[in-house]
This record gives C-alpha cells, sequence and structure tokens, in this order.
DNA sequence: CGTCGGTCGTAC
DNA sequence: GACGTACGACCGACGT
C-alpha cells in the first residue's frame, strides 16, 4: 500500500443493501430485523482494525429524491420500495456509527456518490491518497493514482490497473461506459443490446463517446443501428452515470476528524440488538477505562457462614414462595458430582451462596454439609414452592444422591428458551445472558482456570466462588422474569413446556441414574477379536498398496489410492479432496481390492474404538452400570440426543454390530424390554397429510413399504418383490427427509430419471402427500416457521434467502421437522405418562434408554409380560392420530434379544 | 500439550 | 451441491 492512512470514505448505502440482502435474516430475540445493521457495522469495524491511523467518513444516501430525479423522471424508477424490515435498520445504524466516533454524512437532495466524488477530487487536489469503501462499480470512473476503491465485504481492491483489467476501459471512460451498456439498477437504458462487452470494445476502437458518436454512421450492423437510434438520449445517460465532484458541500475532507468511540453508548445499543460477541468487548472497553457500566444492575451477593444468616435466608425463600437456585459441585458428571455449596436468588439482583465443602488451605470456616442440606430439604421438597432453575435435571440428579428429591421444578430457563426458539441461541446461561440481558457473565473457567490445571469447584476461593455461585441464581432468575412472559404469550408454545417438556425433566433424571448393564467382559472379548481381524485386514491392505500407511488416516488414504494406485476420482468431499467415504469405495471395489479391506477395516474399527474398547470405560465404577446424559435442548426438532456415552447410536444394522447390543444385558432374573413405534414417523405423515391412499394403509394393517411399492410400480400386493419393496422404502424414507431426485438416485444406485419416475408416480398414487407437502413450505415461507403436533415451533431463518442451496436446504427442515418433532413430542409423552404410572403403582421395572421411537425397559423376569402389556397400552394412547399407532414390544436377555 | 476443523460412520 | 436429526473417533494443522 503506499500510503496507509488514507482518507477513507465509506459508501454506507451500497453496503445497506448489499448486507441486507446477501446476509442471512438476523432478529432480535423479540423479532427485531438486525442483520443489515450486524452487516454494515462489522464492514466498519473491519476497515477500523485494517486502517487503524485513518481518518473514516460514512456517507449515506438522503431520503427522498435527488436531483438526479429531477433530470430523469424514470431515474432508478426501477428500484422496488425500500422494504420495511431495511428501513427500519437505518437509524440504529447511523446511531452506532455516531456511537462510534465516525463523521456521518447526509446531504439533503445530494447522493451519496456525489458526497464521496466531491470529497475524494478535494481531497486529491490537496495531494492525499483516498479509499473509497463501496460495493457499487459505478464509483470506478473516480479512481486515480492518489483514488483507490476497497469492496471491504469481498476484500477486493480496484487501483487504475485493475479498473482497466476489468472494464476493459480506463477510469476516465467508465463513464462513458455505464453510458452505452445502461444500468438496470439505476434504471439508464444505454443502448439496445449493448452491454459492458460491446461498449469496451466501441470506446477502444474510437477514444470516447463523442468520437464513437461522430463516427455513429459507420457503425455495422443490428447495434449500429440501435447505437444511433439512441444517439439523442446519450448525453443524458451520460450526465446521469457522472458522479459530480463539484459540489459545495460547506465542509472539507479536513474536517472529517473522528472522535472518541462512546463505548457506552455503544454498549446499550448491542444490547439493544443483541450483538453478543460486541457486548463483550464494549464492557471490557468501558471497564479498562475504569468507568462504571451505569445500567448495570445493583448487586448484592451475600456468602452465607453463619447458621443465623442460613436461617434468615430459609425464612426468605420460604416468604418468597418461588426463588431461583443452583448446585456448585466438584465435577459435570451428575454421578460423580459432590455438593460443596448452593446459591439462591428470590429478587433481581439479590443472591446469595452457601458453601459448605470448599477445601483448600486458608479456606473459611462453613457451615457442615449435614446442617444446610437439613435446612434445605424441606424447601427443596416441597412442591408448592416453586424451583427455578437453569437445567435442573442435574441439580436434581446431585441432589438425589444425598437424599433429597427435588420437587415443585416448575421453570428451567433452558428449556424456556429451548421452547421460545430451538436454534436461535445457544441455551447455556453464559450466552443467553448476554443475548437475553446483555450482560457478560463470569464463566466456570474464569473463576478455576482451564486444561491440566483447572481447578474443582471446592478448591476455588470463596471470595471468587461467592460472586460466581451468587451470579449464576441471580442470571437464572432474571432470565426466567424475561423469558417466562414471552412464553406465557404464546398459549401453545407454553402448553409444550408444562405438558412435555418440564415434566419430561425428573422423568429423564430417573433414567439416567437407573442406567444400563453392560456385559464389560464380552465387550472387552469382542475387543480382542475385533483387533485380530483388523491386524489381519492391514497387513493384507499394506500387501496391495505396496507399502505401510495408516489405515484410519483419510489423508494417507487419499495419497495411496489416488494418487499412488491411480484410481478414479468418483466425488470429492466438500474441502475439495478427493473423497474416501463407503458408497465411493463400494463402488471402486467391484474392480480393484483394496476399497474393500478399507471398508471392512474400517467397518470393524468403527465398532471397536467407539462402542467395545469405549462402553467398558463408562462404566460408574459405583454402580457398575452405565449412565448417559440425555440433552433436552439440543437437537432442532425436539428429539433428545445422548452423550457419555451415547446410547442413541448403538449399531443394530450390521450382525457384527448386533454383538454390541448382546453386551446390553439385565442382571440375574431380570429381562430387557424393548418398545419401539412402529413406522412412527409415516403415520404421522399419514396423519398430518390425510391421504386417503396412505391413511387406508395404515388402518389396513398393510406392510406400508410393500403397500407402497404396489401403488409405485402397478403390482398387486402379493406379487411386490423384495428390490421393489426396498425401493419403495427408500421412497418412503426419503419423503421424510424432503428428498430429491437425485438424493434418491443416490440413494439406490439408479439415473436420475428413473428416481424422477418414482417420486412422480408416488405422488400420482397419494396426492394427498404432496399437498401436504406444498402446504407445509407455503406455511413455512409465509410464517418463518413450522409447527408439530403438539405446537412445539421450529422457526426457518434461511427459508427466504436468495441462496437456493440455503433456501433448499431450509426447506427440507421444513419437510422433516414437522415430522420427525411430532413424533418427539409423542415419545415424551408417552414416557411422562409410563414414569408417572411407575411412580405411581411401583412395578418391579425401571425405565432405563430412549432412542428416538424406542423404550428400553429392565424388569423382573415375571413381570415382564405384564409391563409389555401395560408399556404398549400407555406408547399407543400418547396420540390421537387418524391411523393406529402401534408399539412392537420385544423381551430378552439382552437388548438385541428384545428386538 | 490442548484445540479445532475436516472426514467418516453409527443410530433413528 | 443434491436426504432430515444427532454424537464421537481419528487425523493433522495450528497455537501456546
Amino acid at each position: 500500500m503506499a500510503d496507509d492512512k488514507p482518507l477513507i470514505l465509506v459508501d454506507g448505502s451500497s453496503y445497506l443493501f448489499r448486507a441486507y440482502h446477501a446476509l442471512p435474516p438476523l432478529t432480535t430475540s423479540d423479532g427485531r430485523p438486525t442483520g443489515a445493521v450486524k452487516g454494515v457495522i462489522g464492514m466498519l469495524r473491519k476497515l477500523m482494525a485494517d486502517y487503524p491511523d485513518s481518518p473514516i467518513a460514512v456517507v449515506f444516501d438522503p431520503p427522498g429524491d435527488t436531483f438526479r430525479n429531477e433530470l430523469y423522471a424514470n431515474y432508478k424508477a426501477n428500484r422496488p420500495d425500500m422494504p420495511d424490515e431495511l428501513r427500519a435498520q437505518i437509524k440504529p445504524i447511523h446511531e452506532i456509527v455516531g456511537a462510534m466516533g465516525l463523521p456521518l454524512i447526509v446531504e439533503p437532495g445530494v447522493e451519496a456518490d456525489d458526497v464521496i466524488g466531491t470529497l475524494a477530487r478535494e481531497a486529491e487536489a490537496r495531494g492525499e491518497s483516498v479509499l473509497i469503501s463501496t460495493g457499487d462499480k459505478d464509483m470506478a470512473q473516480l479512481v486515480s493514482d492518489r483514488i483507490t476503491l476497497v469492496n471491504t465485504m469481498t476484500d477486493t481492491v480496484l487501483d487504475a490497473d485493475a479498473v482497466q483489467e476489468k472494464f476493459g476501459v480506463p477510469p476516465e471512460r467508465i463513464i462513458d461506459l455505464l453510458a452505452l451498456a445502461g444500468d438496470t439498477v439505476d434504471n439508464i437504458p444505454g443502448v439496445e443490446k449493448v452491454g459492458p462487452k460491446t461498449a469496451a470494445k466501441w470506446l477502444t476502437e474510437h477514444g470516447d463517446l463523442d468520437a464513437l458518436m461522430a463516427a455513429a454512421d459507420a457503425v455495422k450492423g443490428k447495434l449500429g443501428e440501435n447505437l444511433r437510434a439512441a444517439l439523442d438520449e446519450l448525453p443524458l445517460y451520460r450526465e446521469l452515470a457522472t458522479i459530480r465532484c463539484d459540489l459545495d458541500l460547506g465542509f472539507g475532507p479536513e474536517e472529517l476528524a473522528a472522535q472518541e468511540p462512546d463505548q457506552e453508548q455503544l454498549l446499550g445499543h448491542y444490547r439493544d440488538l443483541e450483538f453478543k460477541g460486541w457486548i463483550t468487548e464494549a464492557s471490557s472497553a468501558l471497564e479498562a477505562d475504569g468507568r462504571e457500566d451505569a445500567s448495570a444492575p445493583e448487586r448484592n451477593y451475600a456468602i452465607v457462614l453463619e447458621q443465623a444468616e442460613l436461617d434468615r435466608w430459609v425464612q426468605r425463600l420460604r416468604e418468597a414462595g418461588r426463588f431461583a437456585f443452583d448446585t456448585e459441585t466438584t465435577s459435570l458428571d451428575y454421578m460423580r458430582a459432590d455438593l460443596v455449596g448452593v446459591s439462591f436468588a428470590v429478587a433481581a439482583g439479590e443472591a446469595a451462596y452457601v458453601p459448605f465443602g470448599h477445601r483448600y488451605v486458608g479456606a473459611p470456616d462453613q457451615l457442615p454439609a449435614n446442617t444446610v442440606l437439613d435446612a434445605l430439604k424441606p424447601l427443596l421438597e416441597d412442591p408448592a414452592i416453586e424451583k427455578i432453575g437453569q437445567n435442573l435435571k442435574y441439580d436434581m440428579s446431585v441432589l438425589a444422591r444425598v437424599g433429597i428429591e427435588l420437587v415443585g421444578v416448575r421453570y428451567d430457563t433452558m428449556l424456556e428458551s429451548y421452547v421460545l426458539d430451538s436454534v436461535g441461541t445457544r441455551h447455556n446461561m453464559d450466552d443467553m445472558a448476554l443475548k437475553f440481558l446483555g450482560r457478560s457473565t463470569t464463566s466456570f473457567t474464569d473463576v478455576a482456570g482451564k486444561g491440566a490445571k483447572q481447578l474443582t469447584f471446592d478448591q476455588v476461593g470463596l471470595e471468587q466462588a461467592g460472586p460466581y455461585a451468587a451470579e449464576d441464581a441471580d442470571v437464572t432468575l432474571q432470565l426466567h422474569e424475561l423469558l417466562w412472559p414471552r412464553l406465557e404469550a404464546q398459549p401453545t408454545l407454553a402448553r409444550v413446556f408444562d405438558a412435555i417438556e418440564m415434566p419430561l425433566v425428573p422423568v429423564l433424571s430417573r433414567i439416567e441414574r437407573n442406567g444400563a448393564l453392560v456385559d464389560a467382559r464380552l465387550l472387552k472379548q469382542q475387543s480382542a477379536e475385533l483387533a485380530e481381524l483388523m491386524q489381519e485386514l492391514e497387513t493384507k491392505a499394506h500387501e496391495e498398496a505396496g507399502g505401510a500407511f495408516n489405515l484410519g488416516s483419510t489423508r494417507q488414504l487419499q495419497q495411496i489410492l489416488y494418487e499412488k494406485l491411480g484410481l478414479p476420482v468418483i466425488r470429492k468431499t466438500p474441502g475439495g479432496a478427493p473423497s474416501t467415504a463407503e458408497p465411493v469405495l463400494a463402488e471402486l471395489a467391484h474392480d480393484y481390492p483394496l476399497p474393500r479391506i478399507i471398508m471392512d477395516y474400517r467397518s470393524l474399527a468403527k465398532l471397536k474404538s467407539t462402542y467395545t474398547d469405549t462402553l467398558p470405560r463408562q462404566i460408574d465404577p459405583d454402580t457398575g452400570r452405565i449412565h448417559t446424559s440425555y440433552h433436552q435442548a439440543v437437537a432442532a426438532t425436539g428429539r433428545l440426543s445422548s452423550s457419555e456415552p451415547n446410547l442413541q447410536n448403538i449399531p443394530i444394522r450390521s450382525a457384527q454390530g448386533r454383538r454390541i447390543r448382546q453386551a446390553f444385558v439385565a442382571p440375574k432374573g431380570r429381562v430387557l424390554l424393548a418398545a419401539d413405534y412402529s413406522q412412527i414417523e409415516l403415520r404421522i405423515m399419514a396423519h398430518l397429510s390425510g391421504d386417503a391412499g396412505l391413511l387406508a394403509a395404515f388402518d389396513d394393517g398393510l406392510d406400508v413399504h410393500r403397500a407402497t411399492a404396489a401403488e409405485v410400480f402397478a403390482v398387486d400386493l402379493e406379487a411386490v418383490s423384495a428390490d421393489q419393496r426396498r425401493n419403495a422404502k427408500a421412497i418412503n424414507f426419503g419423503l421424510i427427509y424432503g428428498m430429491s431426485a437425485f438424493g434418491l438416485a443416490r440413494q439406490l444406485g439408479i439415473a436420475r430419471g428413473e428416481a424422477q419416475a418414482y417420486i412422480d408416480r408416488y405422488f400420482e398414487r397419494y396426492p394427498g402427500v404432496r399437498e401436504y407437502m406444498d402446504r407445509t413450505r407455503a406455511q413455512a415461507r409465509e410464517q418463518g416457521y413450522v409447527e408439530t403436533l403438539f405446537g412445539r415451533r421450529l422457526y426457518l431463518p434461511e427459508i427466504r434467502v436468495q441462496n437456493q442451496q440455503r433456501r433448499q436446504a431450509a426447506e427440507r427442515t421444513a419437510i422433516n421437522a414437522p415430522m420427525q418433532g411430532s413424533a418427539a413430542d409423542i415419545i415424551k409423552r408417552a414416557m411422562i405418562d409410563l414414569d408417572g404410572w411407575m411412580q405411581a403403582t411401583g412395578p418391579d421395572a425401571l425405565m432405563i434408554m430412549q432412542v428416538h421411537d424406542e423404550l428400553v425397559f429392565e424388569v423382573a423376569e415375571d413381570a415382564a409380560e405384564a409391563l409389555g402389556e401395560t408399556v404398549r397400552e400407555r406408547m399407543q394412547a400418547a396420540a390421537e392420530l387418524a391411523v393406529p399407532l402401534l408399539v412392537d414390544v420385544g423381551v430378552g436377555a439382552n437388548w438385541d434379544e428384545a428386538h
């Protein structure tokens, strides 16, 4: 760069439109649009970072007409009215630019282009260099030795050479080029059928527009005719395209000095618009200045070390009838965590931490754990006192292990946020505090450190632990006070929260604590067998490859297959590398030996590393069982997810894989009982679509894939071949996933045209399904969200974006979410009902797993049959559909047998 | 030595 | 690119 502190003139209006159209729509949690603000301000911040020493001025178009409209009535007549969502964002942008300390220029009756042109030429005349930041190519006419353009969104710089390169003419001919080629945005017609290429060619041949017009008679062909027809108008077009550089603005470039940013104002704006990263930044900038955040609420946090004070707090909590609380422990693992303290909040800013397990050198005397827990137990077990918390399942599990049954669990802020909008935010407290309260909270790593040096909470000093713990309860209470009214205002969502998500919390806590018994010896034996088989395959693979390599390394495998052995590249990964994924290897395996060996090796390696090696290590030493964590606020559709370990992806499809299920066992005298919904998503599709054919198929108790095959392939039910049924099954699953012909073709290994014919035929036979899909897409587009049977909502912010790929992905989600989500609602209802029944009647049985459409129980052998009947009935009664809702029940000594 | 993105593979 | 929702293992680049 010739000059590292040029004057920077920003064409704010051009970025405003580009940010609005290019970026996915973004809104605050109460629905105000903010995407364009984020885009424009982000761009300004980038410029400030790239040119820290440069003066920067930001120029916007004024509202209303400019002199060009007087010149030419059609000027910009093509431009649609500014959408309301964009108009609403202009004021905040102007205010933030002001708060950033940057000069903001909006001249009545004068477009931003002309202001920038005038300022740039003035600065140039004074020997300064100028950088114009714009997304508008018309500005290329201003480029000179001292004036350069930069598009800050794409990071492309345009100097005089680059203009010549890009447009085929030098900067001083750009006006002529625009006059000839026209500009659809500004509604300058130009010469008919002449675009930038022809215009550049003519200008190169004749020198400039005047010379070209003088020689117009000599231009041949249809284009010559068009040129002659436009001769009268061309001077006007040229004038319209010309950026004025001679305005009398009443100020000059020397006056464009930046002020210091007003961090307090910035913080206010960022909070209002929920820009989390920038909130943190502005907060720390304020803090660094030693200034108080005037809007920060008062905090009155107590650390309770005396019996009398504990008694006072217990009294206060009881009188409040409702409080937020949080437990502090030594581990994230609910089965290992030991309690070290409890915090409470009764009103915003009013919170306390009661420590009783902090052990470090110099720790102050604390009340004994028993004393504190005994005092709290009656409160925590009182159903009439409402508890507010963040991820209460964890607190509930930990308390259960010290003999306290947490009841009155009424509001979980994590679930409030999740039900309001499952994907718009992460639902952990720190992120929610930032988004909803505009508050940067102290994180766990701030007080405990991270990595190998991380302390457990009992080792954290009380002077740090106290405020941290009290803040957790305080923020939780404030989040609840903000989120609950929003939820209450939408009765269907409030019902999802009240009738499904909250009642599920204790059920999941119990399932997790029950745990699943696994046979570690069996798994270890399988590991040994797998290791032996893998060793053999590895030797073979090295022989085929002509040398040793790591079979587990995709990169090394790519080199071996495609570089060393020269196998054909069938597909590339999203990153551009030749893919070694399973379908690709399967294709290559027809012609070469190595891919098959790799496939076999991979399937064994997967089983060993993910399951047979890992599961035995996850057995809890105290209970001898595996305790997963179910996550209630992770999956966008309302499903649960499971981790540490994930019990929802234990193999079943291959014989080898099923052996792992054989290691999920019952203790002596007991058996496993597995109950799964039969084709629940397709049944929901039948219900939601009301398609007569599909309803009839389920009503008649038909094998739905067979029935589909009979329709699609126009054969009798009895005549359906295995192949036809397989294809129909792929179609049915594809429908649930919002498939395309391409996807189905790839799945089935058939031509795309053939797949399209299947799909066409399907929709012909099941027209209600097509109507339903169209309806769902339309609803998503109009409302911006789709719903499940029970009113759970999934927002699809990308459903209206221009970008086809992203929009289509949103459409597929729109198709899939109501089915997947309704199925999730149904099984959750069944779990709540069954747990309630079990709590009330006490059968000798435990609910131990959920796998999306399946529940697994461990039950006394002699109680299994009766339990199976009850489970079946109650699961089937969890929803009233237009088709039967069927449940298959199996019993066995292990999970494999129970299927 | 820890973190993180890319790739792959398991489930429903 | 192209069929939805998850979790997690492994590799290898990168930063401390």
